[in-house]
DNA sequence: GCGGCGATTATGTCTAGACATAATAATCGA
DNA sequence: TCGATTATTATGTCTAGACATAATCGCCGC
C-alpha cells in the first residue's frame, strides 16, 4: 500500500473507531511529515482525500478537525434493472407493449421538465425476471437528441442498457417516491390493484452550455414501478 | 480558479458536452502539462481528481479515456427529516408515542443485523410538519453503544437529530422500499389503512476492528414510514 | 477592558525534478 | 509465423523545496 493510502486509512480508522471524535484536531501536517517520515505533498494529499469525502475539515492557521456526521446527504446506489436482474436470477428479458413517436406534451410536468422541443420517442414496456413480470417502465427518448433511437428495434433490447451505450456523460436528477398502482400498471404487473409499489423516476439532460445546440437538453425521462415485495434499494456506505 | 481545477473543469466540458464520447482519448499529461504551462503533478492532480470520480479510466502507457456512462451506481441524497422539515415548513415537531428499555430479539432480522449484545432503548414516534403527521419512526438505539442514550428526554428530541451529535463517524446500510401501511401505523398517520407508503430503514454501526471492544458494533436501526402522496426522494447527481 | 493591527502559522497551491510500475510496441530467435 | 524478450512510454508515487492565503493570537494603545 502506499504512503498517502496508509495515512488516510490510519487517520480514517481512527475516527470510525470514536477515537478521534467529532471535533477532536488530528495533528498538523508537520506533525504527521514527522512520524511518518515523509514529505508534507504526501500528508497533504491523504488529508485533502479525507477532507473532500467529508470525513474531516480543514481550517487555515487552525488546524485540520474531524468532522461531524451529517447523515442528511446520505447515499444510495440505485442499480440497473438489466444487469442487476441478470446477476441475481440469470434470466431477465423485455418487453415492449407500446412504441409511438409524437409531439411533447406540455401539459406533463415529467416532459416540460426535460425541455424538448423536437419530436419524442414514447415506449412502454416490461422487465421480466424469469418470465414474472418485475417492473412496469414508461420511457421517453428526445429523437432531436438521439436521434439513432428511432431506428433501434425496441421489443429486443432494453432502453435504458442501450442508452447508457449510446448517450454521452449527463446530468441527471432521481425521485424515488411510493404509490398505489393504477389499475392498468397492475394489470401488467399481476398484481392487484392499488397495491403499494416504488416508483422510480429520473430524467437525464445534456450537461449546461450545450443545451441549445441540439434542440433542447432533455435526453431522456424514465419511470419505472416495482410492486413493493419484489423490488427495494439496498446500499452500504459511509455518511 | 487555481489552475488544477481550471484543468478539471475544462476536461469535464468537454466531456459533459459530447465533445470528448466515451472510449475518447483525452490529451497525455505532456500534452497537458505543455498547453497550461505547468508542471505534470498539477495536471497530473487535475486527472486523477476526474479518475476518482469516475469520469474518466486511466491506464498505464495506454493513456487517460473518457469513461462510459454507468447509471446502476446513481447517488440519492437523502435528506434528515428534522431539518428538511424545518427549511421547508418552519414547523416541525417529534411526538413521542412509546419508550421502553428491553433485550435485543434475536429474531428480528433488523435487530439481528446490528449485532448487539446490551440492553436496547426502543422508541416510537412522529414526526410532525405543521401539527400534521409526516412520518411514523420506529427506533432501537444500543444502551452499550451508546449509554448516554438511556437518559435523554425523547419526548422533546428527534432521535435522529441527538444521535448524530452524539455518536461519531461510523458506517450504514439503507434499505429503501415500498409497504402498504399496517392498520397501527396507518391510524398513527391519519390515512387509511394500506395506504402506498415510502418505508426508510438504516442500521448503523461502528466501524470494524472496535466492534468487540463495546459489546457489539451496532449504534441504533430506524425504520421510517411516510405516506407515498407527503414525502419523495428527490436528488440531482451526476452519472 | 477592548478594538485594531501586525506577527505568526497551518493549509493551499505549485514546481521541477526523481524513480517505480505496468502495459504496449518493437525486436529477435526458434 | 509465432512466441519470448526487450525497449519504450504514460501513469503512479514521492521529494524538497517555494510562495500565497487566510485565520488566529498576542501585543499595544486607548
Amino acid at each position: 500500500m502506499n504512503l498517502e493510502t496508509r495515512i488516510r486509512t490510519d487517520v480514517e480508522a481512527r475516527i470510525r473507531s470514536g477515537e478521534w471524535r467529532p471535533g477532536h484536531r488530528i495533528p498538523f501536517e508537520h506533525e504527521l511529515t514527522a512520524q511518518y517520515g515523509c514529505a508534507r505533498m504526501t500528508v497533504s494529499k491523504a488529508l485533502q482525500a479525507l477532507a473532500r469525502s467529508g470525513l474531516i475539515e480543514r481550517r487555515r492557521k487552525a488546524g485540520s478537525f474531524v468532522a461531524h456526521p451529517h447523515v442528511q446527504s446520505a447515499v444510495v446506489a440505485i442499480p440497473d434493472i438489466g444487469s442487476r436482474l441478470r446477476a441475481q436470477t440469470g434470466a431477465y428479458r423485455f418487453e415492449l407493449l407500446e412504441r409511438q413517436v409524437r409531439a411533447p406534451r406540455r401539459q406533463s410536468p415529467a416532459e416540460a421538465a426535460l425541455h424538448c422541443r423536437g419530436d419524442l420517442l414514447v415506449l412502454e414496456g416490461l422487465h421480466h425476471a424469469a418470465d414474472e413480470p418485475f417492473g412496469f417502465e414508461y420511457r421517453v427518448i428526445s429523437l432531436s437528441c438521439v436521434p439513432g433511437a428511432a431506428a433501434v428495434d425496441f421489443s429486443a433490447t432494453d432502453p435504458g442498457a442501450w442508452l447508457i451505450g449510446h448517450v454521452p456523460w449527463s446530468d441527471a436528477r432521481h425521485r424515488i417516491s411510493a404509490i398505489a398502482a393504477d389499475a392498468g400498471t397492475a394489470a401488467s404487473l399481476a398484481v392487484a390493484a392499488g397495491t403499494a409499489c416504488l416508483q422510480l423516476e429520473r430524467w437525464t439532460w445534456l450537461a449546461e452550455g450545450v443545451a441549445d445546440a441540439r434542440g433542447g437538453a432533455g435526453v431522456t425521462y424514465v419511470r419505472q414501478v416495482y410492486p413493493g415485495h419484489r423490488y427495494d434499494l439496498v446500499a452500504e456506505f459511509k455518511p
